[in-house]
DNA sequence: TGTTAGCACTCCAGGCGCTCGAGTGCTAAA
DNA sequence: TTTAGCACTCGAGCGCCTGGAGTGCTAACA
């Protein structure tokens, strides 16, 4: 275990460190405040913190820059998080105060403030409409064989389907579609609609509706939304370049393109089930991130995580900041979801 | 005026330069199999064009570079548009021949697409909305005073808007706004939403509908439809860290950071009425663009021009190649859009 | 008159060596 | 146990040099 004046420097150090991106030395470091002793002091110290895998030395006759393992000891258990500052709790609060209808944009907007914040990039995972319940189920006709199906649940959040069908169905039997289906399928699960309806709704169509294959034909279109992929936002990318770090164009290409394949976002992403998680270089698990760490957050809806949100950054990363707003963020946008649902 | 020797040297020196991103010697062009004259020839033509500003010189031992001026001759004068080798045209035609039924979807993988085709960074801008036509006004009561509103166009775009309204309205109230919205507003561009509700409807709302205030609030909150911004779909931003000219990571940003911002974007773009635009280095009037060239092409619905489409990359660039798959993709797009409309 | 060979000149990229400053580890004293 | 002092190490930055690529100019040639 670590001594508490190793603590403290350790600490000093990450938290230069995360300000200067230079190796800290050890006469930088004792000019710091709460630091009393000389620097050959810190010296030994640093050799043993360095022994133990806290700190690395770039070259022989360079300052001392974080290891993975110092970070994740940090993070674990020096940081306290404080209050946030009240300049950017108010800033974020304003965001949350507009008013805004569409899931959608929230996601967007939460992600160019957060980029501006944080000066990193932003991921937020849009709300997973799968498991999310449906609260109403609408066919507009086109003619031609043609409709739409609206779909709207739970959050607010409006889904839309194009249906194709046989021409020979009448208004009628359309309508009358309509009203069986919502009937049974309020309150389900759009991951479970299609199971729903196969146990639930066959029977009955047979008897209402005329040209049952066709309504089957329908009801199996309507049940493709369930395959969506979930929406990926990313807000600030640019960001990334400003850091010293991604100096190096090739690295900074490939986190990029990374970016830019939402299936591999969606995948990997963190997804702790509560509290704010933290991955630091290698725990990515990812080659071209094991130099950027990654802090998440989740939102819910009704107490069930439906969506996350991140930031992605260099290991260097003002962890207290980041996860101060990220936790902010999260509940306010469980806040608000919730609020959009019950309303309604 | 340019000699045919002038001109044949000019192409010669920007397909080269395309290919090599390096300034071109008078010996490599030499090499070159239609060019028949010796280097020192090819010396000569080359300080003749460079003092009509066709070329320049990076510093005075090195090669040659084309200058904007060079480019635009080159684009203006001697690009004969040829045909799209095989290989591009199949794989273009395969994306198109995918049955896509959401516009916003069909603009993603197009982004997407050309980004893997090109190299280069694509820009979509999705089709506007609001000259496109009414096909069909419905509302979803949720209950508790509030709506969704789903808008279906032409084109088979759905937008859905949410709404408020007094809690007294009555549900037949609200059915029979429904049926005079439909009988009024069908094939009216939503740009003219506004303007068409408020002269033809107030008159006729007043005698069927009892709450005609709420009512009217309603089609306020209907027309917000139209202020939306234009959608911006990019692709293969990171592309761009790939060219050497973007090894300077202060430009790469400023620019990334541009793309970052739709609304600059989507007034930035060139909008071409017909045929495909290229704009040069300055000619973009953007500081952070100087060195970059645009490429873009409309496409259509219904002879109306809806949406847009354009490659960014430095000035270097595949002119050819480029505007060969641009034109393609646009006549596509048409194709497509009018194919989905047509068919309801 | 237009084209070409030859040559002197220019300039940059890249390798080498040098210096300077920052930072360390070690030793010995407090 | 802490600290002062000192020798040592290493990299960043600067200047120097050299080789190669490419030019412009001149003079010869068809």
């Amino acid at each position: 275990m670590l001594t508490p004046r190793q603590q403290l420097i350790l600490s000093a150090i990450i938290e230069d460190y995360v300000r200067m991106a230079e190796p800290i030395g050890s006469r930088a470091l004792a000019k710091h405040e709460e630091i009393q002793f000389s620097p050959a002091t810190i010296r030994n110290e640093m050799a043993d913190l360095e022994e133990m895998g806290y700190l690395t030395q770039p070259h022989a006759s360079a300052g001392r820059v974080p290891s993975q393992k110092g970070y994740r000891f940090y993070v674990d258990n020096l940081l306290r998080l404080g209050q946030m500052d009240r300049e950017t709790g108010e800033f974020l609060k304003s965001v949350f105060a507009k008013r805004i209808d569409e899931v959608e944009q929230v996601a967007r907007e939460v992600a160019n403030m957060l980029s501006m914040l944080t000066k990193q990039t932003v991921i937020v995972l849009g709300p997973k409409t799968d498991t999310e319940k449906l609260r109403k189920i609408e066919l507009i006709p086109l003619g031609g064989g043609r409709a739409i199906a609206i779909l709207v649940t739970n959050s607010g959040h409006v889904e839309t389907v194009h249906v194709r069908f046989s021409s020979e169905m009448e208004a009628d039997d359309v309508e009358t579609l309509v009203r069986v289906l919502n009937d049974k399928v309020v309150g389900v699960p759009i991951s479970e609609l299609r199971r729903t309806l196969y146990a639930e709704l066959a029977g009955e169509l047979h008897r209402t509706v005329a040209r049952f294959e066709d309504a089957i034909a329908v009801l199996n279109e309507v049940c493709h939304v369930p395959q969506r992929e979930e929406a990926v936002y990313i807000g600030g990318a640019s960001n990334m370049l400003a850091q010293p770090e991604f100096h190096d164009v090739g690295k900074a290409q490939s986190i990029l393109s990374l970016l830019e394949q939402n299936e591999f976002i969606a995948n990997w992403f963190p997804k702790a089930e509560d509290g704010i998680e933290v991955r630091i270089g290698a725990e990515n698990a990812v080659m071209e991130l094991k130099d950027c760490t990654v802090i998440a957050a989740t939102y819910r809806l009704g107490g069930v995580p439906v969506g996350h949100i991140g930031i992605l950054g260099p290991t260097r990363m003002d962890y207290n900041r980041v996860m101060q707003i990220l936790s902010f963020t999260s509940q306010a946008l469980t806040e608000f979801l919730t609020r959009f649902a019950s309303s309604g």
